[in-house]
RNA sequence: GGCAUCGUGGCCGAGUGGCUAGGCACAGCUCUGCAAAAGCUUGUACAGCGGUUCGAAUCCGCUCGAUGCCUCCA
């Protein structure tokens, strides 16, 4: 019997706006798409909690047994720089201003990506396709479109119709608009533009002269247009209807809502099961932006080297500062609450590094077997992390007070929390070990001890002077001795 | 202007129609040579105004405020 099976799983559908059961297409598999970054300048913050958070997800559906197929796409292109007719690709400006070759940014930018993502200890995903790989693909599906009567060409670039789409299906209906409001609420289309409706939406863009990024297609040479690529990639590698399609709030509308109109214009059916839409990290109460500027780098926070920290937090910190938010409200990032998640993480840290040196005894005063059923309970409930942590600190107190010798625990039951919360802390959310996340070597660990030998010695001489200044000087190095009832051990920050 | 989300104790952040999340900080105590760590104890918050209810912070309405989307953005 699977895990799944014993811990059911409800998930907050954007679609619809409730939780709901989680039922998979196909018993024990899973297929989820998210919408992955655009690679024309390096990763904030912000973007890397939207890939944590279905990282953590993916990671929960493997812990409970499914077999999943994750695909988190690369943009390489494609994204309109803006509505007017010249649109160019925002990849293709900025290797202009660079003087560089458009795959340069890309290749430069999608290993800055990787790069960051490892650290944050985030799984890669089981295929990561690009953009730029699926011309034809996206050429094939935007003939059908046309072939279906929803979408038109103009001058060598092809447009969705979205009132003739709205005619049969529901244009609006994953971001609760109506199209008739929003028709009225735009300004009349200038004389112009080659669209017929302001909602219109760009398939596949005419490239200019100067546009370098270019493909040949049945209407010229372009470029295809920023939702297509998704449809594209998702359809392609999870089947015309899936379980999970998921990315930022921000995606929601246009992107998310234009993927579903270009699918049901195509095969004629809804795409996805189960929409999940994460919510932003904001920096001093503002939406984290590449364009407007107001983020924060990976790397600067790594690093401390920024105004906004008071030090540097580690992307185990980071991490763990994340997870304690659920993944649909919106976090803000300040230095008090990262110091906070850093006090937090050590305490939840040290109290897994103790486990194996606990005593068992004859009974349990704490009752694992529920207490394991409640961090079920709390991820099967929308990934409720927060909760899940919550929990984790409830063990965390009776590990301290077992090794007080203030309560006692089996062996049986030992194993049952030992294993239980690694399995949550490592595996579903992700948090590095200990071990790897402080760098551990056993030429350290000699050295600690053989100074932790000569302190007590000092200490049984009363000569506090030099105790104390191995103590001090080990703090200043970052280690934190800690005199315990069985001896001293120590923590590296 | 339209749509959406949200407003919780010093800070961060869950949750919910009645039975006190959690973390951090603060205070007292225990332990300690002194600290640190750990443990124990204390904090009764839910924007405002109405309404529904035996009972609402939780449901409904309004007001105020914040954020996001409506043009590229996770």
């Amino acid at each position: 019997m699977q895990l799944y099976e014993q811990h059911p799983l409800k998930i907050h559908n954007s679609l619809g706006g409730k939780k709901e059961n989680f039922k998979p297409l196909k018993e024990g598999y899973v297929g989820m798409y998210v919408c992955g970054p655009t690679v024309y300048s390096n990763v904030h913050l912000g973007n890397c909690r939207t890939f944590m958070s279905f990282d953590m997800m993916f990671r929960y559906f493997r812990h409970l047994g499914y077999k999943v197929r994750y695909v988190r796409n690369i943009t390489d292109v494609g994204h309109l720089e803006n509505d007017s007719d010249d649109g160019e690709d925002k990849i293709a400006k900025k290797a202009k201003l660079e003087q560089i070759e458009p795959m340069e940014v890309v290749q430069r930018y999608t290993v800055d990506f990787h790069n960051i993502i490892k650290q944050f200890n985030l799984l890669p995903p089981s295929i990561e396709p690009t953009a730029t790989g699926h011309i034809v693909e996206q050429i094939e599906i935007i003939k059908e479109i046309i072939e279906n009567g929803y979408a038109y060409v103009v001058n060598g670039s092809v447009y969705f119709d979205v009132v003739t789409f709205n005619e049969k299906f529901d244009y609006g209906k994953l971001s609760g608009r109506k199209l008739e409001d929003m028709m009225a609420n735009t300004r009349q289309l200038t004389a112009q533009s080659e669209k017929r409706n302001p909602q219109d939406f760009a398939l596949w863009k005419k490239a200019e002269e100067q546009h370098i990024m270019r493909w040949p297609s049945p209407w010229g040479d372009g470029f295809p247009g920023w939702h297509i690529e998704c449809t594209v990639m998702s359809t392609k590698y999870l089947g015309r209807t899936f379980d999970i399609h998921g990315g930022g709030m921000d995606l929601k509308f246009p992107h998310h809502e234009c993927e579903i109109a270009q699918a049901e214009a195509s095969y004629g059916k809804a795409p996805v099961n189960y929409w999940i839409h994460t919510n932003m990290l904001t920096l001093n109460g503002k939406k984290m932006s590449k364009s407007i500027g107001n983020n924060v780098f990976p790397h600067e926070i790594f690093s401390g080297d920024t105004e906004l920290l008071s030090k540097a937090y580690a992307p185990a910190v980071v991490r763990f500062f994340m997870m304690q938010a659920h993944y649909s409200s919106i976090l803000d990032l300040s230095d008090d609450a990262l110091q906070a998640s850093e006090k937090g993480y050590h305490r939840l840290m040290d109290a897994i590094s103790i486990l194996e040196k606990l005593e068992t005894g004859s009974k349990s005063d704490f009752d694992v077997q529920t207490w394991r059923q409640k961090c079920y309970d709390a991820m099967s409930d929308d990934f409720n992390t927060p909760i899940l942590i919550a929990h984790l600190f409830d063990a965390v107190k009776h590990i301290n007070q077992i090794k007080e010798g203030n309560e006692m625990i089996t062996e049986v039951d030992l194993n049952l929390l030992s294993d239980t919360i690694k399995a949550f802390v490592y595996d579903v959310l992700g948090i590095a070990p200990a071990s790897e996340a402080q760098g551990d070597s056993n030429n350290l660990d000699g050295v600690l001890n053989l100074l932790i030998d000569l302190r007590n010695e000092a200490r049984a001489n009363k000569d506090f002077q030099t105790s104390d200044k191995i103590r001090d000087e080990l703090v200043s190095l970052g280690i934190q001795l800690k005199d315990g009832k069985d001896g001293t051990t120590f923590s590296l920050n």
